[in-house]
DNA sequence: ATTATCTATAGATCTATAGATAATGC
DNA sequence: ATTATCTATAGATCTATAGATAATGC
């Protein structure tokens, strides 16, 4: 069997044209519109710009996925799995490396961190925002479990602080590309980050 | 002469049909459609759906302001212009209070304070962006300058994570509506945001 | 035969504007 | 007379889909 079921190649859209493979083309389209979405926005995001950019006829876009819409969801569920996989354990002391390497940090398989991203764009349906909204509030309760928060109802706050400058700094980063901001390396971003985490949810 | 230059009510829409007047129709336009354009993004927001909410015909948009894009641009303008004189004189002592009245207070024309919401919203303009971009560039020079920047360059840096996290403050309240953060009264941030400008900024 | 993919198009927006109407001020 | 406002519509999208085509696997 040729390598083809998981090798897309790097650009994996406009270069050659692939195998038939219903599989591939869902992923070449999560994967084209994940970025797009979280780069452009929902509304300003066509169909047509996705399917081309992924090197499939746009037609396919109904077809795996019922519509514009479905695809966005499939998108946001993807994200939300992946962030949560990845916040699975934290802990006060991982929690700003964690934080650093998922702002400004290469992904294993090459892509750019806009996963964080998509979580600040909005398609407009409700049942859609409800499953955000719903993963932004879990994910600063693990948050503030993680700093002991049982002692302090203030703690999620604090930690939905925390989750409010994490997301900025993306936007701010990727979106408008604000300088040095733009530019900061996972590293040059630990310090703060630590000073950060340290205020809002440090043992005072 | 009559009570008709500044008074549209707290409504100031739907409500009785104005006289006519181009500068009080043109106000009525920018105040809804910053509201719009802040809370829906760009794209997402059409003209129609703001001249009603204005209670003003579509065509005056393009009387006033040219396009859908020359609104967007004289919104954004304004909230440049609005937030630069509040923070004409800021010191490392009233940040946090600055920040935390911006984000929750209620301003004193009674508008909700979706003006910093706009900074996120691209009308994927890049002579408009770049507006937006400036302004993100100088306020956060000026915060740097308030807590004595000129002696360590890291600290334009750590300026800007503290204007992520105002942003993002105000995305997680106004656009997604996460709670508690939503819910939170200024005095409930104070605490938490004068620790945010202490880490990021205060002398160690 | 099955099903992944493509062609062609209907139908629904949405923005911009030409030209008509009517309120205002002199 | 001037100009603020409105009517009606052209023209440009954009999404969704019915039906045709062609690659795949048995």
């Amino acid at each position: 069997m040729p390598e083809n079921a998981t090798v897309a190649a790097a650009d994996g859209a406009t270069s050659a044209r692939r195998r038939r493979d219903a599989t591939q083309t869902r992923q070449a389209l999560l994967r084209v519109a994940s970025r797009r979405f979280a780069r452009d926005g929902y509304a300003s995001t066509t169909v047509r710009e996705i399917a081309d950019e992924a090197g499939v006829n746009v037609a396919l876009i109904s077809r795996y996925f019922t519509s514009k819409e479905g695809l966005f969801e499939a998108c946001l569920t993807a994200a939300v799995t992946d962030l949560r996989r990845d916040s699975d354990e934290t802990s006060l002391e991982t929690m700003a490396p964690d934080i650093a390497r998922r702002i400004a940090g290469v992904t294993h398989d090459g892509r750019l961190p806009d996963t964080l991203l998509l979580l600040l764009r909005s398609s407009g349906d409700e049942q859609v925002d409800n499953v955000r909204r719903d993963f932004l509030r879990s994910i600063s309760e693990r948050m503030a479990a993680a700093a002991g928060g049982d002692t302090h109802p203030e703690t999620l706050l604090r930690a939905q602080i925390l989750l409010a400058a994490t997301l900025g700094m993306t936007l701010l980063r990727l979106s408008m590309s604000i300088q040095p901001l733009a530019a900061a390396t996972e590293e040059d971003l630990l310090g703060p980050i630590s000073d950060l985490v340290d205020a809002l949810l440090g043992t005072p």
